[in-house]
Formats: structure tokens, sequence, C-alpha cells
DNA sequence: AAGTGGTCTAGACCACGTC
DNA sequence: ACGTGGTCTAGACCACTTT
């Protein structure tokens, strides 16, 4: 491990971001392969003429991007499956029509309260309590975008059933009202059925992604919802 | 800004996640609510009797979280579009496959040096020089669960003409030889023809989950794969 | 101009897991 | 047992951006 000093000009970046910036070269230039063992703080801290704490910062955030591994004891290794997370970016639906330089457009289709047992297993309420459900359909240029399908724990949301929905999407008003603790979401692929292909621009049979979400919030499920998206729609991620 | 004391027992969680807890529960119970500002670093730091730093780290990593927005002289506001980046798990597949309780199977279908434009476009290199396609079969249990076809740049996974791949899958080869430095990852769904149909055991049509990555190293693109997955098969992350 | 977060240093103690 | 990373403190300076 030879010396190495870092920019200390004026708008140069932070030590740690640079500290950071070289452990990963040495990475991704074979210098330090999966499975080595790097040097540790006190010796990265010397070569670079800094604190450790500075080292440390700059490998504790490699190891949160999946780069290295760490153990007391056992020192910093690089890892042996590199970058396995990917972030999935769930943006609001609205912004993300906007910024691709689509005109955004709501549709409220139908909403009330209803009892379905599969909602309520789904929410886990009592099978015979009615629940709000709201159907709605989101436009990138007046063509259909996304068909929204979503069951809504009235308990957790108070209000719901008396908010205007026709204008603005539901998830901005529990985005505001009941804002969520936890979330499972699933991706998958349907053949979807001719009713649902109609509203959505798609032929009987189509493969469409959905994307299927439940959230919690601090005083229990809050809502279920099922996103069908439209023929060719792709979610996209970097790592 | 009531005071408030860690609990400093020995085998208590440490400060800065005892801090990260209560900031979140004050939001997640309605006591912080979105677009609030609250208090600075200073203030929490006298009502946790700790140091500034412990409570900084505390929010920082709420912040990297998503659940705050942090700005200079601006203070620090709880996010209005809490969430909104959900951890996708990449893992391998043979790693997947196992937790579930199934037999890893593999089976390499095809492997050989073949030209393609559609995959030397994608892979940003010479039309007319050849590509190594690997198509192969991943099992759960001896049931298919994904088709995995791929096309890799030889230039940067020097050796991989050479390589055995009938026993381990081609991602292990890469992994160790040619570590990935970035990638683009989409996933898609498609009706899925009939060939491709009967290798993963579905029929004609059916609606399948497709995962699109690709991956540039250190010298350049290296790798393009095509992910087809077994029908009813879903993606699932949790925030 | 001034308040806020972002970072660095120097030193210290501790937890963990390997040796 | 002991080396390693994990964290905390106290103090300081700086960068940003709002007032």
């Amino acid at each position: 491990m030879e010396g190495f000093t870092l920019d200390t000009t004026r708008g140069s970046p932070a030590p740690w971001l640079q500290i950071r910036a070289i452990a990963l070269r040495r990475i991704q230039a074979g210098l330090w392969r999966p499975g080595d063992q790097i040097p540790n703080e006190q010796d990265l801290a010397i070569a670079c003429r800094c604190n450790r704490s500075t080292v440390s910062r700059a490998l504790r955030d490699l190891a949160d991007a999946g780069f290295l591994e760490r153990r007391r004891r056992g020192g910093t290794r690089v890892a042996t499956n590199p970058a396995r997370k990917a972030p999935l970016d769930v943006p609001i639906l609205e912004d993300a029509i906007r910024k691709s330089g689509a005109r955004y457009g709501y549709r409220l289709l139908k909403s009330g309260l209803r009892r379905c047992e599969q909602a309520a297993a789904a929410l886990d309420t009592p099978p015979d309590r009615p629940l709000m459900l709201v159907r709605a359909l989101h436009l990138a240029d007046d063509a259909p975008h996304q068909l929204e399908t979503r069951w809504i724990n009235p308990e957790s949301a108070p209000g719901i059933t008396e908010a205007d929905l026709s204008a603005r999407g539901v998830d901005l008003w529990l985005l505001q009202h009941a804002p969520l603790t936890r979330a499972v979401i699933r991706i998958g692929s349907e053949n979807v059925a001719a009713p649902e292909a109609n509203m959505i621009g798609a032929e009987a049979g189509a493969a469409l992604l959905i994307v299927d979400r439940k959230s919690w919030g601090s005083v229990g499920p809050i809502s279920w919802v099922r996103l069908l998206h439209r023929p060719g729609f792709v979610l996209e991620t970097a790592i």
C-alpha cells in the first residue's frame, strides 16, 4: 500500500469521496480482486494521510453499496458478489410521466365502499367489513398508461370515504393523510382478460406488467393496489 | 422537543440507531408530518444528551432511506414522498432457489461464437465481429425456472471462449473473471412464442416476466442477458 | 448575515470474531 | 488473546442557501 495524497484544493470532492473513488477504482481495475482482504482502516488512513474516521466513512459506504464485506477482526474483503442490490425506483407516477415529456392525465373510474373477501384477506380485516375500492386510469398524452385498482382500509385512512378523488390520485391523498411505514411490492406478468385489456388499450390475452403493492401504516394495513401497465411498459433501473 | 434519555445498558442498540428509531417513530406516528421541519441537529443532540455527530449519523441514515430531506441552512424536513426507493434484490439465482428449499439444477443448451447485429448493437461492438452466445436453463426441483439467453463480448471477458460452462452458470464465471462496474436492468412482460415457451414449460402466448440486463466492466461492455421466467414467477421486494 | 448541515481530526472505548 | 471494525465525544472549520 503505497502512499496517496488527497486533493485538498477548494471545490474538490470531500476526502471520503476521494478515498471511496480510489478504492472503487482498485476493485474495478482488478487490483483488489473479489475475495481479497484489503488493508485495514489504520493503514489506509496513514497512506492517505487522513484520519481513520474518514477512511471508515468511505469503506462503510462501499460496503453499504455491496462492493465490500466487512467483519470485525476479519477485516475488509472485496465482495464476491458485487452490487447485488439495485435500487428500484418507485417514483410518483405523475412526475415520471411529466419527466418523459408526456402530458399527464388522470381519470377516476369508480370509487366507493364494498365488500370483497379477497381484499379483506389481503388487508387483514374482517371479511364482512366493507372496504374502499378505487379504480382509476393514469394517462400519458391521453393514452392509457396504468390502470390502478386499489382497496383501502378506511380504519387506517380516516376521511378517505369523504375525500374528493376526482381530480388527483388517491396515492397523493394517502401520502398526506396516512403515511406508510412498510410495503411489500410484487412484480409479475399476466395475460390480461378482455374487460381490463380494453381499459388499458390492449388486446385480450396481452402480456402486461403487473405491480402489486401492499402497504402498512402506523395503525395497520392501509391499502392493497394492483397496477396494470400499458403494453410494452418496462421498469428500468441501474446499478 | 422534550428531553430524551438513551438506553446505555450493555447489549442495547447503538445510540445512533436509537435516535434513528425515535425519529422514525415520530414520523410514522404523525408527530412530525410530511413537509414539517424537524429540530436541528444541535437541539436534538442536547435533548438526547449526546454529541451532534451521533444525531447527524442517525438523520443522515434516514435521509438516505428517503424518509427525510436535508438542506444546509434550510434544515431537515420530513419527506413528502417517503420511501420512494425499494431495494430490488438481484441475488445469485442458485442461492435464491436453494433458499426457497428447492433443488437447483442447471442445463447448458448452447454455447459458441456467432454474429448477431442486434446483440452487437446492444454491446456496442462492430456488427461483423462474432460474439459469444450462451443459452442455458436454470431448474428448480427439475422444473424449468429461468431461460437465460446471453451475449458476451469476448474482448471484455478474455478466456470465456475456452471456459467450461457445462457445469456452472456463466454468471459465476463472469463474476470471477470480469467483475461488472455498471449495469442497466429492464423488467418487462412478453407473450412468449412457441419455441421459447416449450423450453420454459409454458403454453405459447403465455405472459412471462422478462428481466433484461446489460452490464459493463472496467474495459467496456461485458454482456447482455435476457432472462425469461417460468409462468407465475414474481419478483418481490419490501421497503 | 447568519443558521444549518457536512465533514474532518484526534482520541478513546468497545464488540465481535478469528486466531 | 488480540486485531479489526464500529462507534462516540469534543471541537473545529467549511459550504450552502435562506433570510
